[in-house]
DNA sequence: TAGATTGTTAATCGATTAACAATC
DNA sequence: TAGATTGTTAATCGATTAACAATC
């Protein structure tokens, strides 16, 4: 059914490329080998080949591929060039964030409203953007055919916040609250797990200090 | 020379047990099932199983573990219960929203201050932080023993911060800007691709739409 | 031509899942 | 005892990497 299925470890790694790609001089680099992108990202040449060969034309042997041609095809195959609109469910200190961080267009994010159960936030605006009450979710979902939604809610009423989004005909989700969501099977959630991050760090940190292998401080910067 | 190696994905599940546990009410539930946890997550349970039996002690047949323990011991292995201090570089708004979110403290980590190039941020305070000047970081962080810093400068300016950070003495690094950062090989970045996230929701949904999976809006709710 | 690079096929690696005996 | 659950060993699956012929 699905010709090209593409992993989700490519897909995760792609924009990478596409910021790699564009920090590039446009002038001096006409071609890039895939070889010299695994170096700037640590990554494996092949893996990175296989990758691009998911969303974009033949490299050419002893060049390499057309940075141009490259950074153009990932962005539309990650959809970057058409521009979906959003909702924010929970306009507290990270919805405001996420809702006056203008850099989402780049990747074809447009978030339109806030919604929040906080009454003294209703009316007011955050860049322009307006908080509306939960009540309203539905219809201006409809009628402006947001498909996207984003969860800051705190974790005890990110499932509720979820029920409303996929009521209101939202299709995928965006949830920055540590909670599995329960959803049915045709709407896309993807986890987006600050928890999860520090965990990793904040184990390797664990590790290192029963290990000696960093002190209590900076004692082996001094002697 | 490392007993009992952890894989990073096991590493990643820790802490959605650990929210779950959590959530469960304190009273009814003594003992919880691998089974059980497993279904609330939507994983399979010898993966559950296998995970806790990195960090915890050993299950009861027939009944499962104790839910207190388990969470006292994903927490120890996780290193939560000991705070470790942080800085942060760059208190543009998602640093802020980093910065005034009082919840990383279960996580383990507490933000001490900020750090920005913009001299009128300088000298201002969020909840209660201070921001300083760039020039401060190296003297701080020794004084203060900070082995953390949290990246949330622009994509530029992300390798320099980062820089800045390792020769402050910083241990591991928490990178919020999309570019692949260049350390020593003794620092740990552990890397929040929110670009990453974004791109897996905006190709499901590309998908979806040229599949007509879904409409161009809310079509499939009426007739 | 020689050499860098591509794309593909095969081998390796690691993580997930299935099967099953042991336990309470 | 029967049944739910655990923990472990073996099988499966998928992703990464290695090897190599083809190309410019």
């Amino acid at each position: 059914m699905n010709p090209k299925a593409i992993s989700k470890q490519t897909l995760l790694r792609l924009p990478s490329y596409l910021s790699y790609l564009k920090s590039l001089p446009k002038d001096e680099c006409e071609y890039v080998s895939a070889t010299t992108i695994a170096t700037a990202l640590g990554l494996n040449d092949v893996q990175v080949r296989k990758d691009l060969a998911c969303v974009s034309k033949k490299g050419r042997p002893k060049l390499g591929y057309v940075a141009e041609e490259l950074i153009r095809d990932i962005e539309s195959f990650l959809g970057y060039d058409a521009l979906n609109d959003a909702i924010i469910v929970g306009a507290g200190r990270l919805g405001g964030a996420l809702l006056s961080y203008e850099g989402f267009k780049e990747y074809g994010l447009n978030i339109v409203a806030a919604f929040d159960a906080d009454e003294s936030k209703v009316g007011t605006e955050i860049c322009g953007k307006k908080i509306f009450p939960l009540s309203k979710m539905k219809e201006l979902c409809q009628r402006m055919k947001v498909r996207i939604g984003i969860i800051t809610v705190p974790a005890h009423s990110a499932q509720k916040a979820c029920d409303m989004l996929v009521d209101s005909g939202i299709y995928a989700i965006w949830n920055f609250a540590p909670v599995h969501l329960k959803v049915p099977d045709n709407i896309l959630v993807q986890q987006e797990n600050m928890a999860a991050s520090l965990a990793v760090l904040s184990a390797h940190l664990a590790e290192a200090i029963k290990n000696n292998e960093i002190g209590k401080g900076d004692e082996e910067n001094d002697k």
